[in-house]
DNA sequence: CAAAATAACACTTGTTATGTTATAAATGTT
DNA sequence: AACATTTATAACATAACAAGTGTTATTTTG
């Protein structure tokens, strides 16, 4: 097992456990207590825990948890399933409209698999991943950059919209409630919101933790879009709402897990 | 010597030679056959040469010089002095518009120097150098990616610019003869044009190897610029038409080179 | 056939990861 | 407060790994 590995195994028993002992991990991997004050350190470094007198936690329920590095780390399989259902409502040729965010860069990146494709985006992660990659027709929306978001936002990124027509529009969220979709920016919003009616369809991806959330602005209601991609069941009563109102909800599974 | 540097130089010998011999690298740089196959085939694999049988060479008048890359790597010193010359356009505080190209590049890369700005391209080069630095706004007009220019063109980035308007544009060029400027790229003119009137003054670059040379596209004429940066003296005739013309050039000194 | 290119292996070098020991800091106990 | 005990840090040494290079054998090219 790599430091890497292991960093990442200790980050898990984190999230699960809330707090671990050095004592604890290095008898666990096999490992000095050197070796684990040393991942521990890295960790704190990223800003992803906090070390302790014979330990480390996750400062729970504040800062970190709403941390996009701490989110980074969660949910890959998530993602990977996700991901794994939007690519099958794209064939080659196609054009497709993705917006900002961490599943959305995931989901970017997965595109070379279907190219050739035109892939237009305003997030900054999915343009490093695809500027160089043949068969991609990549345009940038522009706009004023955010770091926090990592993408492009404001007028430039909507009158650029104005003109571009594509097959589907991606568009991913932070919180649901009820038949809402909402996000705490009210610029991403905006962003969000031009790009849903440049897509022949409009597909919505949303991890399962998200549902039963609200934020601040709202970005639209569940009937505005073709598709609703997540990861796992969300509570009943969310999904009793959605299937009340005649949506369907595509609940990805990891390709293991599912029936051939 | 590491590896790196070797490459570099072998890139330099190639660019000045456009032709280079293995045994011959072999022998100047005391390393085996072998490792100058090596280098060669990372280069090759850049893209930024044509490895033959005993050497390699540059693809010289087609695809790899007008390729960025290859531009990259000349004139290093030239660009230093255009941009010290630049900047002193440029104040805090002040909004800027760069267009695309390697000598653009540089110097988006030396705006930090006069931060705060805000800063307006169409240029990936200068999007990746600002994207994460403090005191920058970084507007990018998005558009169509063209790998050949490392920018994004088209109507995105047309549309994108309508709204903007910056205290001072910088426009590049690969070719000049007499008072007119060209460029080979009519998608790329369509851009640089856009860029001109969104500065309240508007300022062209242009290496002094690239006078007295046309390109298919006429991009402007030189008194549609308040500013001409260029690195060393023209020849006399093309220095004797734009004197005649009543403006004035810029010829970039070196800091060390420059009276105090 | 001769020259050159490639592939496979071995050797060297440099980097990263880990463990050990020694020292310092923090905590607990009397 | 003084001491003992635990935990954390620092410094060095070693081990594991990766990168770079050279040698030789084999294949390809002219």
């Amino acid at each position: 097992m790599k430091r890497e590995d292991r960093q990442k195994a200790i980050m898990d028993l984190l999230v699960t456990h809330g707090e671990v002992e050095v004592d604890n991990l290095a008898e666990q991997f096999a490992v000095s207590k050197m070796t684990i004050h040393r991942d521990l350190d890295d960790l704190e470094t990223e800003g992803v825990i906090r070390k302790i007198r014979g330990g480390a936690t996750i400062e729970s329920g504040t800062r970190f948890e709403s941390d996009f590095r701490f989110r980074e780390r969660q949910s890959q399989d998530a993602k990977v399933a996700m991901a794994e259902a939007a690519l099958k409502l794209i064939d080659p040729g196609m054009s497709v409209i993705i917006n900002d965010g961490s599943m959305a860069a995931f989901l970017g990146k997965s595109l070379i698999k279907k190219r050739p494709l035109t892939v237009i985006t305003n997030n900054a992660a999915i343009m490093d991943a695809l500027r160089n990659e043949s068969g991609i027709t990549l345009i940038s929306l522009g706009g004023c950059y955010s770091s926090k978001f990592n993408a492009y936002f404001g007028s430039v990124t909507e009158v650029g919209l104005a003109n571009l027509r594509a097959d589907i529009s991606f568009i991913s969220t932070p919180a649901i409630s009820g038949l809402e979709v909402f996000h705490m920016d009210d610029m991403v919003v905006k962003t969000k919101r031009a790009m849903m009616p440049c897509g022949t369809r409009c597909c919505l991806l949303v991890n399962h933790t998200r549902f039963d959330h609200t934020a601040l602005h709202k970005l639209a209601t569940l009937d505005e879009f073709d598709y609703i991609i997540t990861d796992k069941a969300p509570s009943k009563d969310a999904l009793a709402i959605i299937e009340n109102a005649g949506l369907t909800l595509t609940i990805a599974q990891k390709d293991s897990e599912e029936p051939s």
